[in-house]
DNA sequence: TCAAAAGTGTTCCTTCTACACCCATGT
DNA sequence: ACATGGGTGTAGAAGGAACACTTTTGA
């Protein structure tokens, strides 16, 4: 039964995550069709509770998370409030849930999936983004695998390499990587430059910014 | 004096308003240097609240409303959210405050309204945004104000002219302005052909879909 | 020697940039 | 006639798209 006191709107936190699994993009999506998520406590700042629902499942934290967008809605004159946040890892990243490719969720969270999932592709053109799906060293065929998977679309080979390397995103490693019948593969790692990951999002804002 | 039972979480609701009056980029500031803003009532949508908001201050609608961002701190062991908006207006947009340089601002405030001048920048590049700043006709050289204004920076006369009659999103109206000791300018409106200016918007989302 | 993925250049086309003069008007 | 802002074109640079073959390896 309800409390006998006034029903409070209640504030949610959702995350969308993802990880290219080396093939495909998958996200994470329990087992009643919804994003992980949970109520937000009244004295937790919002990106705690992310992160607190990201503690629940991975042991270490995510590589990249970002605020998407809060919806409400009022059901019953109470306001239900949801805000959502992506969260990205890398392939290797180990947790106590299964990945799966993002189908299946409930309505809303669908929603919330397929934003997410749009501004992820957006944000794959103009940032390094990309490279948080990344693991520490990689070949430019990996990288341009999870582009692939992440656009739903096929690039081509030389001109996906010639704007990586002239990006200065790359920095060559010196080390190959042979594993297979043919030529081995030179591997790269993320030089940190040109990180407009975090453009058009605003700088870790209010919680940092109140003097004690 | 505060009630007995715990103190709520607030959650409030800002917005910062924008208009081009001719010149320059203007917004509102209220006299203690803060943007329009409100509790969010518990029975009502986010949206609602913005509308509200502005409802306070114009007797007309704005002609664009978007989500900004969410921001949340704690104080006091409690926390407090901060829902911003972004609002434009047409020149003529009457109401009963006064408009002013986007300057002046606590804080906070001034956060949110540098990142929503960010944005507004960012939209400008790959979205019909600005025509919500327009009056329903204009002259190019207008449209041309209104960019430099908001980009704080000049343009190609030229350049310009070509990108806005090659963009599909002007119509010109077959109707010229004299209005001094020059060549009459040509008007034009907008064609509301390419308006992506709610791309990476999701759209108009939870309140909409649930069901009856 | 073969299969398999890595790696490599050029051409074309579109788009962006820089830039200077004539046009139509009111006074 | 002159001052004022409206309106126009072109050449060069840069960036994106299309496209096929050679290289290195393991088996």
């Amino acid at each position: 039964m309800n409390e006998t006191h006034t029903l409070p709107s209640t504030l949610r936190v959702s995350v969308a995550c993802f990880r290219w699994n080396g093939a495909a993009l998958e996200t994470i999506v329990q087992t009643d069709g919804t994003l992980p998520s949970t109520l937000s406590e009244r004295d937790e700042s919002l990106d705690t509770t992310a992160t607190r629902i990201l503690g629940d499942i991975f042991p270490e934290p995510a590589a990249y998370v970002e605020q998407l967008y809060t919806f409400s809605h009022v059901h019953c004159d109470i306001r239900e409030t949801l805000v959502t946040y992506i969260a990205l890892f890398a392939p290797d990243v180990r947790g106590s849930v299964e990945w799966c490719k993002p189908n299946g969720l409930a309505l809303r969270d669908a929603t919330v999936l397929d934003y997410a999932v749009v501004r992820l592709r957006a944000k794959l053109e103009y940032t390094s983004i990309v490279f948080h799906l990344m693991p520490p060293v990689f070949t430019i065929a990996e990288l341009q695998s999870a582009y692939e998977a992440i656009l739903d679309e096929r690039l081509d080979k030389r001109n996906f390499r010639r704007r990586m390397t002239t990006s200065g995103m790359l920095i060559e490693t010196g080390e190959k990587r042979r594993e297979g019948p043919h030529r081995p593969a030179a591997l790269y790692r993320f030089s940190g430059r040109a990180d407009r990951s975090s453009y058009l999002t605003p700088v870790s804002i209010i919680s940092e910014e109140t003097p004690a």
